[in-house]
DNA sequence: TGTTAGCACTCTAATAAAGCGAGTGCTAAA
DNA sequence: TTTAGCACTCGCTTTATTAGAGTGCTAACA
């Protein structure tokens, strides 16, 4: 459909307008090396290149700029490949030198070297919660009335919650009652952990403990896991210096939506099968973020995908870098989670 | 030193300001009705509040804008008495009338109420774990290789890490060294743990435990609590609708010191004493933070200073409020906080 | 027939000029 | 001591002007 030579017009486009910001003329164009034919000659292909939809004016007598269509035809086909600096690898390798065993810490870590080597921001989807299995169920009473109630699983994610006990209850009952849980529950994934309960655990308790039914609602409390997976946000701020957004309307826009989380989550959870997406401008659908394209990527164990990690920058954005960062960071961390999670 | 006069021209002037954020002429304030005498009158008196440093103008011919030394002054000698409305009182009490027995929950959402009252910036500095009391230490084995260590206080923290174990080390040499940390440790606090465990806690491992040296550098590591006091800041965005920082550079300059939270930390801190402390623009001594106040107050349970809360804003603040809405805050949060604490 | 030079034209952005209005300081009168 | 009056200052907005970058179109060229 595109000459050979419009397609070399339009990456070059897209390219000098991402590194400059600066609608390109054909006078500019011309002058590139690449580039062995008149500016009058490229001021027909442009007009053909916009009349196809794949580059605007921002006035009529303006250079052109990349349309969405364009961005999209760009990272489709056009992509340049990209060597990643060696520097850039041993940055993102030295997350996973560090001696870190912690899911969350890993992962906020690789979300901050990636907001600081791309210069925008990431967001982070953890991993969902609800399949790790019940490694232990612990209850420390604090004093008479108030107890924490600690929960660990399999992956070595902790989640504590404060109860309060039944007035009066023995401290043998507790223990009975961590003894029972645990006997009863171990293994079991905390998605199940309720249903478990009411079918398996109920009738035991009613036999071994006093105010069994007071003890079952705050152990049920505790396990409300309704929680979504946390997702962590890094470098928020690299915004702020993003020329498309030195308007503070835009900003206050672009942060309305940043701050919301919730259409991130939306976003980031759509994102199932292996490998980068890259999502341009109004693709996201999400209002606010008209000027911002979101690259995607999963990390997984064994194939099994446990979470989204993403870059959300301007649509004028460096595709080609983010893209293959995002790659390296994604994979490298795929492959320690699952030596980790291998071992067992 | 001031006469009655000055000091009612100074203080309509700073209310005024803090209302609109318009320079303050002396026509506008000859139409108040609290002023019985022309604008003339009025700007000779200026011309001698500016001579004394309290106002300034924003150019030659502009009305007058408070100074630092008037906000000062203002703060301390004109503060108008500030009735709260019953809405603002119910919204901070419905945070302590929701079932929340955990410190940092508590902490959190009245940072996030303070935040969203103000329209400004709250920052809490969270309580040092370092005085709590060590309620109990788990280790949960994981798999062959790793485990997790979980402390929990007496206030109902609780810390966790994941650790390796030595190589083959038997599971029931795992529960011995929990039996004798917890046997040895309870009640110890957590500033205290690592000189505890040399003294105390070494030779007895060493009697007990095969590898006790492993095992004690790894406890030693999850008890690494030099980590500094936990602080929340909540509605950071509320700045972008300042119009002190419409300017982004301004707002840059903000967030960066914002961002750090060291500076934060170290304000904070300073605050020993009782009570509500105002400290506007330069004398809080942070670049970046010329054009801004911090107000702050600490928390305490039965007289002793767990935290402090603080609520960050352009010097231009409605300090009257502010001061208030802090206080009700900090004297609800350590009532409240005094109860649970009373129990044990 | 595709390519290019040339040119008139358009529009932005930067700079200058002009007028308005809010506010000041000073003076002189009450 | 207070106030009315007035000349003056400056920021802000509006209007004009200009320079420059870029376009589309036409006609000539290979």
């Amino acid at each position: 459909m595109l000459t050979d030579r419009q397609l070399l017009i339009l990456k070059i486009i897209v390219d000098d307008f991402i590194r400059s910001g600066q609608p390109v003329g054909s006078r500019t164009l011309s002058k590139k090396e690449q580039i062995t034919f008149s500016s009058a000659t490229i001021r027909n292909e442009m007009a053909d290149l916009e009349e196809l939809g794949f580059i605007e004016k921002t006035h009529i007598s303006s250079g052109r700029v990349p349309s969405q269509k364009g961005y999209r035809y760009y990272v489709d086909h056009l992509l340049p490949p990209f060597r990643l600096t060696q520097k850039d690898i041993q940055t993102i390798r030295s997350i996973f030198h560090e001696q870190i065993y912690e899911l969350e810490k890993l992962i906020q870590k690789s979300a901050q070297i990636l907001s600081d080597l791309t210069n925008y921001t990431t967001v982070v989807l953890g991993p969902s919660v609800k399949e790790h299995k019940l490694k232990t169920i612990q209850i420390v009473p604090l004093n008479a009335e108030t107890a924490v109630a600690i929960i660990v699983t399999d992956t070595g994610y902790v989640e504590k919650h404060v109860v309060t006990l039944p007035p009066s209850i023995p401290t043998s009952d507790v223990e009975k009652m961590v003894n029972i849980l645990n006997d009863r529950l171990t293994g079991v994934p905390l998605e199940d952990l309720t249903d478990k309960i009411q079918t398996e655990v109920t009738h035991v308790l009613r036999e071994h403990i006093q105010s069994y039914d007071h003890m079952l609602r705050m152990i049920s409390a505790s396990l409300d896991l309704n929680a979504p997976a946390q997702m962590f946000l890094s470098g928020k701020m690299n915004m702020l210096r993003q020329p498309e957004f030195n308007d503070i309307d835009k900003l206050r826009a672009l942060f309305n939506v940043i701050e919301q989380e919730k259409e991130f989550y939306r976003l980031l959870r759509k994102h199932k099968q292996q490998g980068v997406q890259v999502k341009i401008g109004t693709e996201n659908d999400v209002e606010g973020m008209e000027n911002c394209s979101l690259i995607t990527a999963t990390y997984s164990v064994g194939g099994e995908k446990l979470g989204t990690i993403a870059v959300l920058g301007p649509t004028r954005m460096e595709y080609s870098r983010v893209i293959s960062l995002l790659n390296l960071v994604a994979t490298d961390l795929s492959n320690v989670l699952t030596m980790w999670y291998q071992k067992d």
